[in-house]
DNA sequence: CTTACGGTTCCATTTTACGAAACTTGGTTT
DNA sequence: AAACCAAGTTTCGTAAAATGGAACCGTAAG
C-alpha cells in the first residue's frame, strides 16, 4: 500500500487517505495521522487541489475528492474496463435468468465491480461501478483467484483478511480446496459466504492466452430462487463469460500476427 | 492549459494525455508528442503504472488507464458529487415529466454530468456519469454560469471555445444577454444550441449562501414534445433544483445553519 | 491583552527528478 | 550471418525540486 514512488506516490497516498474518510476532511485531521510534516502535507494538498483531484471548500476549510476523478474514471471505465464490451452479454444474461448480474475485475487484491444489471431496474450506475469487495468470499473473486497464475494467486491470497462475514465464510484452507474445485468445474459458487441469504454463481473471463480478465456472476436471494435455481444457470454463466472473453480479445487486440506486417508507420 | 505543479502536475498531465487517446497507447506515441524527454516520460509512466493509475500490457507494450481510477471515482462520486443526495429528486422529476433528466456540476470550465435518468430505461450508468460537455451552449452549463460570482464567471467564460455546434449556438455577446435573462428568470433554456433537435430547460442548484453547486435539466427531442411542452416544466425544474440545494446543504454541512445566514454578503 | 490553535509562508538543506547519451532487445534489411 | 534499426530501458553527473523546522498570521477563546 505504502509504495514509495517519490513525490507522486506521496500525493496519491494523501489522495487515498482523503478518499478513505468517505467525507470531507480537515487539514488537521490529515496532519494528525502523523504521516507527513505540516508544510509537506500542506503543499501536497495544494497541488492536488490545484489539479482538481481534491476540492477545497474555503468556508469550512475541508478537503473532498475532486470531480476530475470522475472525468478520468469515465475514460478508464469506457476504454480499459470490460464493461462496454460485456454489456450486451451481461444484459442478455440478466434477462434470461431474471437475476442480478455483476461484472467484476481484480484491482490490487480486491474485487472491483465494474458493472451491475438487475432485470427489473435495468442497468445500475456509478453507485455500483467502482465498489469494491473481498476476493476470498465472493463468487467473482473466487472465480478470478482460481485461474490466476500461481505466483500472482499467492500474492493476492496473502492480502486477504479472511474475515468471517458469515458462518459459511471459508478460511484459507477451505478456500484452497474450493479453488481446486473451481478450476475443475469452471464455475465458482458463493453459498452465503459474504452475506447471509445471498448466493451466487460466477465464472471467470479469460483471454485466449488464459489470462484472467474478470468475472461475471448471477446473484440470488435464498428462498426466492434457492441454490437449486441458480445451479441451472451455471452453464449459462460459463458460456457468457467465454463469450465476453472472446469479444474482449477481438476488441482490445484486433489480431496479432498478420496485422503486424501490414502495420508500418 | 496545464498548470505546472511540479512533478505531480507532470504525472497527471501524462495521465490526461493517455486518457485523451481513448485507447491503449504506446510509449513511442506519447514520446512523439515531444512534451517530455524519453527518460522522463519513461519514469513518469513507471510511477503511474506502479500506482495503478495506468495499466501496462507487457504483451503489446501498451499503456491504458488503470482501474484504481474507477475505485477512486466511485468514492468521489459518492462523497463529493451531488448525485447521491439528488437521486430521489431527479428520479421524481423524470417520472413527473416523462423526460430525460441530467444532473451536472462544473469541472474546470466544463460541464461534468454526474447523473442521468431516463424515464424508460431507468437510471443510466457510468457511461453517462463522467461525460463532459461545453458550458456555454448547454442548459445546465448556462444555468451554472449565470449564477457564478463575477470573477469566476469571467474565468470560466474565458475558457469557452464558442464553437457553433448548430445555427442556434450563441456567441459570446448573445450568451452575456442570455445569462442576464437566466439570472432574472431562474431557469436556462437550450434551444438546439448544442445538438439540432434537442432542447432542454435547466435550473441551477445553489447553496444557501448562493454558491453554485450544480444544475438539473429536463431534455426533450423537438417534435415529440416541442419547446412548448418543456415550458410547462420550467417551474418544476426550478423547484427540484431548490430542493436538491437544500438537501445538499443539510447533508454536507449539517450544523452550519445559523452561520450561513450571518455570512451573507 | 494574552494564549492557543489551525492554517500558511519562508528558506537553508537535502533529496529527487532530470535528460543526454549509452545500452539492450527484438525484429528487419543487406 | 552480419549489419542495421527502432523501441524501450538504464546510467550518472547535474539541475531543480521537495523537504520540514521554524516563524508567521488570523481568529477564537481565556
Amino acid at each position: 500500500m505504502a509504495a514509495r514512488d517519490g513525490t507522486v506516490g506521496k500525493a496519491l497516498d494523501v489522495l487515498d487517505r482523503v478518499a478513505a474518510y468517505g467525507r470531507p476532511v480537515r487539514f488537521s485531521e490529515l496532519l494528525a495521522e502523523g504521516r507527513y510534516p505540516k508544510a509537506t502535507l500542506y503543499r501536497l494538498l495544494q497541488v492536488l487541489t490545484s489539479q482538481g483531484l481534491l476540492s477545497h471548500d474555503p468556508d469550512t476549510g475541508q478537503y473532498g475528492l475532486g470531480m476530475r476523478l470522475v472525468r478520468l474514471a469515465h475514460a478508464a471505465w469506457a476504454t480499459a474496463s470490460l464493461a462496454p464490451v460485456a454489456r450486451p452479454h451481461v444484459d442478455a444474461l440478466a434477462a434470461r435468468t431474471g437475476q442480478v448480474v455483476h461484472l467484476a475485475q481484480l484491482d490490487g487484491g480486491q474485487v472491483l465491480y465494474v458493472d451491475k444489471v438487475s432485470p427489473r431496474a435495468g442497468v445500475e450506475m456509478f453507485s455500483a461501478s467502482g465498489r469494491i469487495g473481498p476476493a476470498y468470499c465472493t463468487g467473482v473473486g473466487k472465480a478470478m483467484l482460481a485461474f490466476l497464475p500461481p505466483r500472482e494467486a499467492e500474492a493476492v491470497l496473502a492480502q486477504q483478511s479472511f474475515h468471517a462475514f458469515t458462518p459459511a465464510t471459508l478460511d484459507a484452507a477451505a478456500l484452497g480446496a474450493d479453488l481446486e474445485r473451481i478450476r475443475a468445474e469452471g464455475v465458482a459458487w458463493d453459498r452465503e459466504e459474504h452475506e447471509p441469504g445471498i448466493v451466487c454463481v460466477a465464472a471467470p473471463i479469460l483471454s485466449r492466452g488464459g489470462r484472467v480478465l474478470g468475472a461475471v456472476s448471477v446473484t440470488s436471494a435464498l428462498g426466492r430462487d434457492g441454490l437449486d435455481g441458480l445451479a441451472g444457470h451455471g452453464e449459462d454463466v460459463r458460456r457468457t463469460a467465454r463469450a465476453i472473453g472472446e469479444d474482449a480479445q477481438a476488441w482490445r487486440f484486433p489480431e496479432r500476427a498478420e496485422m503486424r506486417i501490414a502495420e508500418r508507420g
